[in-house]
DNA sequence: CTGAAAGCGCTAACAG
DNA sequence: CTGTTAGCGCTTTCAG
C-alpha cells in the first residue's frame, strides 16, 4: 500500500514519521538512543509502509552479517545433515543464522561455494573436499573451522573423530570374530578422513600379524553406484575376502546391495562392518554393525569453536578429537543369537 | 603481503595499477570496456594484492546477487536433500549459487530463515511448513516458488506431486491384495501434502465401499521417534489394522521399528506401504513397497520456474503437478515369491 | 536524546 | 576506451 512501488527505506519511514533519518535508522536498527515518542512514531510508520530491513546494506555498513556459512560435501549424506543441525543448534543460541552450500565433493565447486559464502558471512565451517587444500581455504580473512577432515599445512580449528582409532575398532571386531581376509571399500583417499581410516585398518592388521593385501582395497569415488561397483569387484573375486570394512555409509549400502545381488549371505558368506551409523541399519537383514560417530556433537563443537573466534578469541588453533564407538549388531557374526 | 592489514578494495588495486578507479572496477567487475593494456595491469595488481570481490557491496550497488535461497523443513530428510540437488543442478547452469536454510518445520524458524535469506538472494524456493502461511511468505517482493506443499490463498508458482492420487495408488495396492483394515501413520495435517495424502486415502477407501475409521489414523509430529510411538499405539491395539500406510519416509521407519519390536512379521501380520522411496528400502527385511516421487525433478522444475521469473517472466502463476509411481517390493505381500 | 554527514565497496550513468 | 561522480540502504561518528 506504500505509495512508491519499491521497498520502503529508512528515509521513507523517517519522512512519514516526521523524524530525522538518523533517528529512524536508530529506532529501526535497534541501536543508539531513541526517545519513546520518536520510537513509537517510527514503528508506526514502519508498519504502515511495510518496512523491512535490508540485510545487504546493513552488512556493508556494519561489516557484520550475524550469519555463518557451512560448506558440506554432499547434502544427501546424513552425516553432513546431522552435523549441520548440531551447528545450527549452537549458533542459534547466539543469534546467528546458518547458511549452507554444497560442494559435491568437488574442489572447484567447493571453491565457488566458499567464495559465494565468504563475503556474506562472518565465519565459515567447512569439510574440505581435498586434503591438499587449494587457495580457497587459505585466504579467507574470516574465522574458519574445518571438520571431519583436515588440510595439510592449514592451521585452523578443527573437529573430528579419531578416524584411525575408530577404524581400528571396526577391524579389531572383525579379527576377534575370526575373520582374517578383510577387504575394504572406501572413498578416495584424497579425503583425509578416508586415508586415516585406511591407516587404522592397516595398523590393526599389522598388529594382528596379518600382511596387508592392497588388492583387497577398493577405492571408489563417492556415490552409492561407485561403491556398489567396487563391492561387486571385490566380492566377485575367486579369492573373495571373508569380511569387508566399508569406510562410509554410502559404501556400506553399496556392499549390502552387491552381496544381495551376488546371493552372498551376511555374515555367513561375508561379514560386514560399516563406518557411520544410520537409522536404517538396525532394520536391514541382517542388522549392520558399524562405527558410530558423535555426529551432532561434531557440529556443536564446530559451532563453539567458531563462536569463540567470532567473539575475538585469538588463541592458537585447537584440534578437537572426539571418540567414536562400535555399535555391534549382526553383520559380523556376533550377537546373531541375540536376534529377536 | 598487502601493506594495509585489511582486504584490498578496488581503489587499492586501481592505485597500484596506475589506472583510474572506474577502469579498475570495470576490469575487476567484468563489465564495460577496458583496454587490453589496462586490463593486464589491473589483473596483475589484483593478483599481487590478493584482491577479492566483495559480494555484499556488489549486491547493494547492483541490486542483484546471482544467488537463490532454498528454505527446507528438515535437512535430514532425504527428500529435501534431493530436491536441493535438483534445484542446484538447474541453477548452476545459469550461474546462480544456491544457499540453504533449515526451518525444522517450525513456523517461527521458517519466518526467520526466509527473512535472513530474502534480502540476500534474488529469488526464493520454499517448502512451507504451514498451509495457512504466515506473513513471511506473503511479503517477499522477490520471486518465490513453493514446492511439495501449498499455502491457502498464496498465488505463486508451485511444484508438487499429485499427493491425493499418489496416496490412492498406495491404498489401492493394499486393497487389491485383500487388506481391508488399513491404518495410517502420518505427519501433522497442517502440512498440505499430508492432508492431501489423507484425502487420497479416504477417497480410495470410499471407492472400495469401506468405511473410514478415523481411530486408525495416527498423526505424529515429524520425527522418527514420534512416528515410532504412533506406530506402537496403532499396532498395539487388540483390533490392530492388517495394513499400514505410512505417509512419509520417517513414518515408514517408525512403523518398521515398531513392528520389529512387537514381533510382528511384515507382511504376514501387518502389511506396509510407504510414501517416499529411500535407498535402504530394498535392503530391509522385507524390502519395502513405497510410492516414489520424482524428487530430483521436483527440484529441477522449481528451478526452471524460478529462473523464468528471474528472467522477468510475468505470466500468471503456474502449478506444476508431477506424477508419482508405486514401487512394488514385498512389504504388502505382493511379489514375495520373486524374492531372490 | 536527535540531527547532519561521512562512508562501507561496488555498479552505473555520464562526460570526455 | 577511460575518468568522474552519484548513489545502493544502512551504520556510525560527531556535534548539538
Amino acid at each position: 500500500m506504500a505509495s512508491k512501488g519499491a521497498t520502503p527505506t529508512v528515509s521513507d519511514v523517517a519522512e512519514r514519521a516526521g523524524v530525522s533519518f538518523a533517528t529512524a535508522a536508530r529506532a529501526l536498527g535497534g541501536y543508539g538512543y531513541v526517545g519513546a515518542a520518536s520510537r513509537e512514531k517510527v514503528e508506526a510508520a514502519a508498519r504502515e509502509l511495510g518496512y523491512r530491513q535490508n540485510d545487504v546494506a546493513r552488512a556493508l555498513a556494519s561489516g557484520s552479517t550475524r550469519t555463518v556459512g557451512l560448506v558440506i560435501g554432499d547434502i544427501e549424506n546424513p552425516f553432513f545433515a546431522t552435523v549441520s543441525r548440531g551447528l545450527a543448534d549452537v549458533l542459534e543460541g547466539e543469534g546467528y543464522t546458518l547458511l549452507l552450500a554444497n560442494s559435491d565433493e568437488d574442489a572447484g565447486r567447493e571453491a565457488r561455494s566458499i567464495a559465494a559464502l565468504s563475503s556474506r558471512v562472518d565465519g565459515l565451517v567447512v569439510a574440505p573436499a581435498v586434503s591438499s587444500g587449494d587457495q580457497a581455504l587459505r585466504r579467507p580473512d574470516k574465522p574458519l573451522v574445518v571438520f571431519d577432515r583436515t588440510v595439510r599445512g592449514l592451521d585452523v580449528d578443527s573437529v573430528a573423530v579419531d578416524n584411525a582409532a575408530a577404524a581400528g575398532l571396526a577391524v579389531r571386531h572383525l579379527l576377534e570374530l575370526g575373520h582374517r581376509r578383510i577387504g575394504v571399500v572406501c572413498a578416495p583417499s584424497t579425503i583425509s578422513s578416508t586415508s586415516a581410516r585406511l591407516r587404522g585398518y592397516r595398523a590393526e592388521l599389522k598388529r594382528a600379524g596379518i600382511e596387508v593385501d592392497d588388492s583387497l582395497i577398493e577405492r571408489g569415488p563417492f556415490t552409492r553406484a561407485d561403491a556398489h561397483a567396487a563391492a561387486l569387484r571385490l566380492l566377485g573375486r575367486d579369492d573373495r575376502p571373508d569380511a569387508i570394512f566399508a569406510t562410509e555409509n554410502y559404501m556400506t549400502e553399496g556392499v549390502l546391495l552387491a552381496a544381495r545381488e551376488l546371493g552372498l549371505r551376511i555374515p555367513d558368506d561375508v561379514a560386514l562392518v560399516g563406518f557411520d551409523d544410520a537409522e536404517w541399519m538396525p532394520l536391514v537383514d541382517p542388522p549392520v554393525t558399524a562405527v558410530a560417530q558423535p555426529v551432532f556433537e561434531i557440529g556443536q563443537e564446530a559451532g563453539r569453536l567458531l563462536l569463540a573466534r567470532l567473539a575475538g578469541e585469538t588463541a592458537p588453533s585447537r584440534k578437537v578429537r572426539l571418540a567414536a564407538r562400535l555399535v555391534v549388531r549382526e553383520s559380523c557374526g556376533a550377537g546373531a543369537s541375540a536376534r529377536r
